[in-house]
DNA sequence: ATGTACATGTAAGCGGTTACATGATTCA
DNA sequence: TGAATCATGTAACCGCTTACATGTACAT
């Protein structure tokens, strides 16, 4: 079984105590191209990790914005991340809507395709822009060798595919 | 929202009437890089797309294999998955247990996540060599210019993670 | 006026996973 | 003798999705 949600929240908080807010900020700015979490997924992990111990919760009460909760990791959430993190790795899974319509899409006019091709084409180079834009900061605030691969991985990702996107866009069009 | 087995499996009948065991091959070895589908998905969807009568199933009896159902889609389905083909596309998903493990292996030693990497770039090698394996078969019984593309996006993408993942090894091994 | 950043939560339910159960035939 | 191909299913459960609910401050 892979990581799960519960599993890579403790791996955030394993690099400091951090609010929900700022834990969907990291996935979404550095994990987004491996792992995709929303703040529906991660409010009721962070509260069943607390029901478990796994991590504590500090609460701060602000005057100019919302109060929040700042959770740190206990003993039991490190042993049970380092067990998580042991374990083999298991098969990387793509679930990609996009190719899924265009080979069920015979029977589509040229013209829709097309703008399928359009907003994939979107969609990715807003998402490698978002990783690119981040190295900076990542570099600065800290990036091990091993998460700079991570970023390669995506940077590569992303290339190859936006090549082959763009290119049978032109095709199909003519 | 974007396609769910229901649709994918509507879209593999609607390419004419097959079995469950047929609809899983198909689904591992031409679309296995961009959707991961399981037996225990397979048959309980085929049995609400026959209650909901969206396909018909026709029992066969075999005496040196085993028993068979083979399923066709009908009017009602066709024009749900036409429905559903037409629907925007939604965003591509990538789940990497892999990247996930080396994101936060910081802990770990170097001989560890060597394996993880060898492990990684086997399994990648050999869907690689599946999808490609695929398509002469593939053309014979008859490949659209759009499916073409998919094919085309798998490999591409299997190609530039692999050099990043083999350049990658390389470097934490010395 | 409109949007973005900050900030947290719940309830219902879906869609899939995992584990189990069965069994003949053919090929190496 | 073991593995692969053919072939189908169920039951329990989990993990996440979707939709909803709420509110301030600041910038454009």
């Amino acid at each position: 079984m892979s990581m799960k949600g519960r599993e890579v929240i403790l791996g955030i908080l394993q690099g400091g105590p951090h609010t929900g807010y700022e834990i969907n900020d990291i996935l979404q700015t550095r994990l987004s191209h491996f792992f995709d979490a929303t703040f529906g997924m991660i409010y009721p992990t962070l509260k069943k990790l607390e029901a478990e111990k796994l991590v504590t919760k500090q609460q701060i009460s602000q005057t100019d914005r919302p109060n929040k909760n700042i959770y740190t990791i206990t003993k039991a959430g490190q042993a049970a991340f380092s067990k998580a993190i042991s374990e083999p790795t298991s098969d990387e899974i793509l679930k990609s809507d996009f190719l899924m319509h265009l080979y069920f899409s015979q029977d589509l006019p040229t013209e829709q395709v097309a703008l399928f091709f359009k907003e994939e084409i979107s969609r990715k180079e807003a998402k490698l822009a978002t990783l690119q834009a981040q190295l900076a900061t990542w570099l600065e605030n800290g990036m091990t060798d091993r998460q700079q691969i991570t970023f390669d991985y995506g940077i590569a990702y992303y290339t190859a595919t936006l090549e082959v996107l763009k290119k049978a866009a032109k095709s199909i069009a003519s």
